[in-house]
DNA sequence: CCGTACAATGTTTTT
DNA sequence: CATTGTACGG
């Protein structure tokens, strides 16, 4: 094993400091691949080495997995058990905190955990029963009224300020919505129920309010870590400074040019307010980058300078040269799907990059549908990370209510959606049945319901209770014992694509066979939510990656693709409007384009498809318009390998310099899309809104938008 | 009171 | 396009 001292040298100037600076708060400000992982891991075991014991040490990340690999790679350097240190998100932290301390505010250990689709159902049924009065059709819907609610919460605004700035519209509702509100905190208190937030916002407050606490968690967890500090919200912030209050030893780790969770309430500024909690902070910088070839970094900062905010650094590599990113003008989606997988097969055929060393990014997770058909076609596994999560589709709710139920028999919100299963059973019956329950304890109302309720599947349903409360019998059989109940509701519900649906309970089955108690298997479906891809795509060794920009946090590969990089897609069309948001939309290109080691390339469909609008052209994206041309290449579309095609270079024909499917320009019709190639001078063009044209060349001037 | 058929409706990013 | 609300028949 390598002695601590070897390890150390190894580190640069800066990064040494950071690892070495162990007593007090320090902030280290880590540009893009500058070995922040690196420096974070070192750290650790250096921290152990020196006989301060893991479990004293807590180390705060985006995800667990973040935690856990950084753990791993710490127990590798040190070889000591670094496996006891405390790792994982601040909402995990939290909820494993209020399991001890809740029961300070009225909580019970086994308090069930809302996701954001739990906390719309009941926004939606308390909306419901409260009836907003007067507008009907001008209610907000239940998506709405939770994020408003979440940042209410997460950036510390009243409800006025968040409706008269973002929701106009809604300010004569101010006063129900509150009521709304008032009644959706009081349920979850009458029933063991959190929302993500309150996971936050309840751990803060037994902080503030039970210095002993503070106390206790100070001498329990010596050491703190954050990392991603540039994504921390208010509540986070704080909840750091209250932890950390009686030793001051605490890291935040962070980059305010990376900072890309502001949708949800993160405040880069956190990372500048630092020092104002902790005014004795030693401050650290990191900027040279480890990751990227030059043109890649090139690119990088060409972008992020043009932002309005001045941020703290700029990136410097030793690192070699490298290909310049590669911008693909593709004809539509599909040619750009076609051309990725094209590259993919011939990095990884030919170059010998491993296809688990590339990945394709996306701004949003529906970017990615056609290309994935086309990778499924060409038989490339893939796992995808972003969209829809397991446990956010329908069946596997309808599952894991049943599950809840188990745990807390108080949590009504998946009673009445279990409920509402069942043949039989509507909204009228499903109210009935959950005032039995509150009104008298669990075992008489189950008694008192079989006998006013006749449905079988409800009979049966409650028959699987009594058999399984209280038996605490392992998640994987209670989980199987429940699917065999499940299994003809599932078959009524969803016979059209049963299949598909099938497979994700099986990755539940999978699941759970990790799991000890239900009750942990729970709280991490909801806290450390998983993508169905990622339990199919478990076994294989060899496997591309696609995944969201947000997803692909903290990451990196040898090659990244980049989809999509037009405007409306990103930039979204959500942001365009807010300049604040369009600055968000700038860094996590910023982000997409420093994940990526040796190549990157750029997809830009020349055409798109917009429901209600049919075929429309697309615009390349700002963040590429803005840049000097020369900081990347640009192809179109190519009937040959990228590779032969750049040694052929241009030699194109005289004659007629267009062919079926080229997109062109007309200085009158505007665009469209050659159809028809009649002689050596004319062609038939059909322009989007004035149809097919026929063109003499000799008079028009044509500018091709594909070359 | 339940279930179904149909229309409408709006589709970012995540713990 | 898939979910969510509404209208109506059983």
């Amino acid at each position: 094993m390598p002695n601590i001292k070897e390890i150390l040298e190894k580190l640069n100037p800066a990064q040494r400091e950071a690892v070495e600076s162990i007593e007090g708060p320090v902030l280290v400000i880590a540009g893009a691949g500058s070995g922040k992982t690196r420096t974070l891991t070192t750290r650790l075991a250096y921290l152990v080495s020196l006989g301060i014991p893991a479990e004293r040490i807590l180390l705060l990340t985006f995800t667990r997995k973040a935690a856990r690999e950084m753990i791993t790679r710490a127990e590798a350097l040190v070889g000591n058990s670094c496996g006891k240190v405390q790792g994982g998100t601040f909402h995990s932290l939290c909820h494993y905190m209020l399991r001890q301390y809740g029961y300070l505010l009225g909580f019970s250990p086994n308090f069930t955990v809302l996701d954001r689709g739990d906390s719309e159902d009941l926004l939606n049924l308390l909306k419901n029963s409260l009836g907003f009065p007067g507008a009907k059709r001008h209610a907000p819907k239940k998506e709405t009224l939770a994020s408003i609610l979440s940042k209410i919460k997460n950036q510390g605004k009243t409800l006025e300020e968040i409706i008269t700035t973002e929701y106009p519209n809604f300010v004569d509702l101010i006063p129900q919505i509150e009521r709304l509100f008032k009644e959706y905190e009081l349920y979850k208190r009458e029933h063991q129920l959190m929302d993500y937030d309150d996971l936050l916002i309840n751990w803060l407050t037994i902080l503030k309010d039970y210095p002993q606490v503070r106390e206790e968690v100070g001498r329990r967890y010596n050491y703190i870590m954050v990392d991603e500090y540039q994504d921390t919200n208010l509540l986070q912030g704080e909840i750091v400074v209250y932890m950390a209050s009686s030793h001051r030893n605490v890291m935040a780790v962070g980059d305010d040019s990376q900072s890309i969770y502001g949708f949800r309430g993160a405040n880069y500024r956190n990372i500048f307010d630092f020092p104002k909690h902790f005014p004795e902070a030693r401050i650290i910088k990191l900027e040279q980058n480890y990751r990227s070839t030059q043109p890649i970094l090139d690119l990088a900062n060409a972008v992020i300078e043009r932002s309005k905010i001045k941020y703290t650094k700029v990136l410097f590599t030793e690192k070699k040269e490298g290909p310049k990113p590669i911008l693909f003008r593709a004809k539509d989606d599909h040619a750009g799907s076609e051309f990725v997988a094209d590259e993919i097969l011939r990095l990884t055929n030919e170059e010998g990059v491993p296809l688990s060393q590339i990945a394709v990014l996306m701004r949003a997770a529906f970017h990615s549908y056609d290309l994935e058909l086309e990778l499924t076609k060409r038989g490339i596994p893939f796992v995808k990370y972003g969209g829809l999560k397991l446990l956010e589709s329908a069946h596997i709710k309808d599952v894991v209510s049943i599950l809840r139920i188990l745990v807390n028999p108080y949590d009504f919100l998946s009673w009445n959606r279990v409920l509402l299963l069942l043949e039989g059973v509507g909204p009228r019956s499903a109210e009935r049945i959950v005032n039995l329950l509150k009104t008298s304890d669990l075992e008489s109302a189950i008694f008192n319901i079989k006998r006013q309720f006749s449905q079988p599947e409800l009979q049966k349903l409650l028959n699987l209770f009594q058999d399984l409360m209280g038996k605490r019998l392992p998640p994987l059989e209670t989980l199987s014992q429940v699917l065999s109940f499940y299994e003809p509701i599932f078959e009524r519900a969803y016979f059209e694509d049963a299949h598909r649906r099938e497979r994700d309970l099986e990755s539940l089955i999978a699941l759970s066979e990790k799991y000890e108690t239900l009750e942990e298997f729970l709280t991490d479906l909801v806290l450390e939510p998983i993508y169905s891809s990622e339990v199919e795509g478990e076994r294989k060794e060899e496997i591309l990656t696609l995944s969201t920009i947000h997803s692909a946090k903290g990451l990196e590969w040898h090659t990244v693709f980049v989809l999509s990089v037009i405007e409306g897609r990103f930039p979204s069309s959500y942001s365009l409007l807010n300049p604040e948001e369009l600055e968000e939309e700038r860094r996590l290109f910023y982000v997409a384009v420093t994940r990526a080691k040796e190549r990157l390339y750029l997809i830009a469909p020349l055409t798109i498809y917009v429901p209600g609008e049919g075929r429309t052209f697309a615009k390349l994206s700002r963040f590429l318009q803005e840049v000097p041309k020369g900081l990347y290449v640009e192809y179109g579309r190519q009937e040959k390998p990228i590779a032969q095609a750049q040694k052929e270079e241009k030699g194109a024909s005289i004659n007629m310099p267009f062919k079926v499917g080229d997109l062109v320009r007309h200085p009158r019709f505007g665009e469209g899309e050659v159809m028809k190639v009649v002689d050596q001078e004319k062609v038939m063009v059909n322009f989007v809104g004035k149809g097919p044209t026929l063109l003499h060349l000799k008079y028009a001037t044509l500018e091709r938008l594909s070359p």
